[in-house]
DNA sequence: CATGAATGAGAGTTCATTCAT
DNA sequence: GATGAATGAACTCTCATTCAT
């Protein structure tokens, strides 16, 4: 069971997800955190002492969680094309979810302040590594291009964050994600295969 | 010759550039520009009233430049294999230049504030018009990849646009920046002309 | 007892009410109120965020007392006659206490701001409510001249009102608010019994 | 003939005249007088060096005009009732043409400036004088009320001052502005007279 | 642990006014 | 005489952060 204090640390996290999905990382104050959870300054304070510290814990929990599901993935016995299918789906899903507006706000934390940078860093690392894991995969099975698996995973990766800021910018609509993220498929796949 | 007004103006953005590089976008402030101008605040207030502004001013004129570049080479009439490997290139230096600095400034604009966002889908669309217009052409000359021009080029567009995002964040060193954007040959070219 | 905020607020409200006497309403800033009262710019605004709102509170405070000492009067018996007296007589005090030097502010705040017409509207017609009902009292008890209570009451409401900017402005003599006033009475009582 | 400096000062008293009736006189500046008549910043200063010297400029005009026609109706062998009716019709129509919306620019001048101060002293005199002079005459044909004629003329103007500013402040409807300053004839006139 | 009053720094903005051209 | 670029002083307002209760 959790204790006071964590549940209070979750409730806080909520609104501010909520808040971080409305208005973005910047524009969030520490002041806008109380009055949506009802708690005084010196009480919010004992619990996050920024605004930033709010979103590594969200941005650090969804992490978490592509890592877990990536880990049933293949724990499954998934072929690699499977996988990628379900990749390509997870993403297609989360862009058009609510939760995608997260996004903007990451993207936020990362530009203006120097841990979000980090903390940016970081979660590409982390997507980097399963990319090229299941590259790597889907070369053994030879139905994959050839080329360094670092390096292809990088540029899948590096796509889909230009479509993620896209979409947290203009709202990209389900045609053009479901268009943009099938390329992937089309760029990965051995010509023969397609 | 230059109006003294104009001749301020370019004076401004001058030294707007080199903060903005230096600093980001938000991070600069308009006495920050006072500062670097030796100008007075309300002298500066007469030629721009906010730094969103000034950085409107030199995105413009960056997508200026790409454009006649562009139109230049098109008007040289070289191939589509030619034109891409300028357009690589041009990329390839730009994000090695100190001028790559402005890009973190671009994003942090794009993200928080209502006319950065706009700016950027001008700015993005506008790129995405030049490189659909080159699909086509090596399509034409059926050295491409088949598929819809404007869901290709905004295939590259984003990748570049995440790309830019990398670089502007963690400083990506020029292996990385080659071996990514060579993916563009390899996406674009078919299978049996690489 | 009044609670630590509550006793900021009366101390600045007595402060801003120096202030408006010494300087009217326009030209005192909120840096002013801050000297004056010692608290910083944060700790001031946590209270009123313009001096438009302690002017407001003075006006009203001021308004509330009026009502009072009118519901006294009435609630002890008096005879129309003796309540215009009354009114009379509060007013002359009035004029000539220190406190009509808030006059001169709450005019200022009448002409300049879109809430201060408001509350000056308001407060005109409380008082207008007030004196036309003294004006049927004396009409029934057949001391007062005739005609419509409410234009009568007007009448001597937008007098007054000249005569407290002239005293706000020029700070009229005693004898001359005495003999004005007086032509109140004059115009109220039926010519058989002054 | 007008020198063009002359006609010059007139054109930007014609501008500033829409200016202060469309904002009053504190919200009205320099800046805005110079693109109202199309002036440069130090050519408008050659003519006027503050708003102030041009709402004077207004007021003493207004000013003049009202004597004027004081001195011909006095010229034409007018009687004391004929010329009060004159003067009372005078105010009607002031208060409902778009003239009286300088009311709120002079009294603005009046609360704000210190000269403003002097002038509507001097312009409440002026109009004293004349008032006084006409109840004199009303009271020598043995049609007015007896008394000080100089206090009787400062109820009246006190009175028209309050409800000029109510006027400028509300925008009292014609019917209130009739029934109202009905009222002084009611005070002036002898009772068996009415 | 929590409260909320208070701090203080600093960003933004606007204007009257001057002065070199 | 006129222009309009530039000055510089003020004022408003908002936050992150602290600390006495």
């Amino acid at each position: 069971m959790l204790s006071k204090s964590d549940r209070t640390k979750k409730m806080i996290l909520e609104k501010a997800t909520e808040l971080f999905i409305k208005k973005g990382y910047s524009a969030v104050t520490m002041k806008d955190v109380c009055e949506a959870t009802g708690l005084s300054r010196g009480g919010l304070y004992r619990h996050f002492s920024s605004t930033g510290e709010m979103i590594i814990c969200l941005i650090r929990a969804e992490q978490q969680n592509a890592d877990n599901e990536f880990k049933k993935a293949l724990a499954e016995g998934k072929s690699a094309l499977q996988m990628l299918d379900l990749f390509i789906d997870t993403h297609n899903r989360f862009l058009l979810s609510p939760k995608s507006g997260l996004e903007l706000a990451a993207n936020q934390f990362a530009l203006l302040d120097e841990k979000g940078k980090q903390i940016n860093a970081e979660r590409a690392w982390s997507t980097v590594k399963r990319t090229s894991y299941l590259v790597r995969l889907g070369q053994e099975e030879g139905v994959f291009i050839d080329g360094d698996p670092e390096s292809i995973a990088w540029h899948i990766v590096l796509f889909l964050g230009g479509l993620r800021t896209k979409t947290a910018l203009d709202g990209a609509k389900p045609d053009f994600i479901y268009s943009q993220t099938n390329w992937i498929r089309e760029f990965l796949l051995k010509q023969n295969l397609k």
